[in-house]
DNA sequence: CCTACTCGTGATAACCATTCTCACTTTGGA
DNA sequence: TCCAAAGTGAGAATGGTTATCACGAGTAGG
C-alpha cells in the first residue's frame, strides 16, 4: 500500500454520497497535492476490483462510484437528488450467486436500486 | 415509424444475445446498406426509452445491448462466455418499485444476473 | 402548386472520459 | 543495502458516443 493510494482511500471515505473520479482527484489532492490522474484511476481500478469501490451507474458521462466496506455481501440505494447513498442487504435471499436460474449458472449479480431519500424525498427536488 | 428505425428494430430482433451497437449497425446494414451509426445509436437511444432494448452492461468499453419485450416487469441474466440472454422474473418480489427501504423511496432498480449458459457451463469456456 | 415547418438522416467533426506510454521513483522483502 | 516488482505522472492516444449541419421527405395550410 503506497502513500498515493492510501490518499485515495481516504478521499473515498471522505464522500457521503456517489462521486465521481473528477471528485475523487479534486479529494485526493487535498491531501496529495501532485497526485496524477492516472494514478487516481488505476487506486479506483485496484478498489474496485477488491469490492472497496463500486459503480453505481453514471452521470453526464462520468462514472459514479460509492465507497463500500468490503464486509458482507450487499447492495446500495442511490438518491437521484443528492447521490446520497444506502447500503442495503442483498434482496435475492436464497437465490444467491452460483445457483441455478433458467438453465444458466449464476455466478454474479449486479443490483441498484435508485430512489429519493428521506431528505429529498420531502422537497421536490430532483437531479440529473 | 420510418424504414431506417424498422430496419434497426428487425436487426434487434435478430440477436439471441446480447450485443453491441457496432453489431447492430453490421446487421441493420443487410436490409438498409447505406444507414449511418448516428441514426443507429439515434435508433437506440429511442428503443432504450421506450424499454425495447436494456443495457446489460459492456465489454470493452463498448455498451452491451439485450432486445426486450415492452411486456411485465423483468430483468435479465447474461451469459458471460457467449452472451446468450434468459428474461428473468423481478426477484424484489413484495419490495417492488415505489416502496420503502432505509427511508428512501425506491423509485427504479436495475438487476442484471451473470452466469454460464447451459451450454457454456458444459465446456470450460470463459469470454471477456 | 407554393411556402413553411417539422423531423429523420448521414457524413463528418468534435468531445472527453479513460487508457496507454515511458522514463522515473517508490516499495518491501531478501 | 540491493533489487525486482510495482507504482507514479505528464502527456499522448484511444475510441465510443454525441453534436453539427446541410439535405430530403413528409405535412398542413393557403
Ligand atoms: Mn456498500
Ligand atoms: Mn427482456
Ligand atoms: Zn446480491
Ligand atoms: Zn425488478
Amino acid at each position: 500500500m503506497t502513500d498515493r493510494r492510501r490518499s485515495v482511500a481516504a478521499a473515498a471515505d471522505g464522500f457521503a454520497r456517489a462521486f465521481t473520479v473528477d471528485d475523487l482527484i479534486a479529494a485526493a489532492r487535498a491531501h496529495s497535492p501532485g497526485i496524477g490522474i492516472a494514478t487516481v484511476y488505476r487506486a479506483v481500478a485496484a478498489m474496485e476490483g477488491a469490492g472497496a469501490l463500486e459503480r453505481v451507474g453514471s452521470r453526464d458521462g462520468s462514472a459514479l462510484y460509492v465507497r463500500c466496506s468490503e464486509d458482507e455481501h450487499h447492495h446500495h440505494l442511490v438518491c437521484t437528488a443528492c447521490g446520497a447513498v444506502a447500503h442495503t442487504p442483498c434482496p435475492l435471499g436464497t437465490n444467491m450467486p452460483d445457483s441455478a436460474h433458467e438453465g444458466f449458472v449464476v455466478t454474479s449479480h449486479q443490483i441498484t436500486l435508485y430512489g429519493l431519500c428521506a431528505a429529498c424525498a420531502g422537497t421536490g427536488a430532483v437531479r440529473g
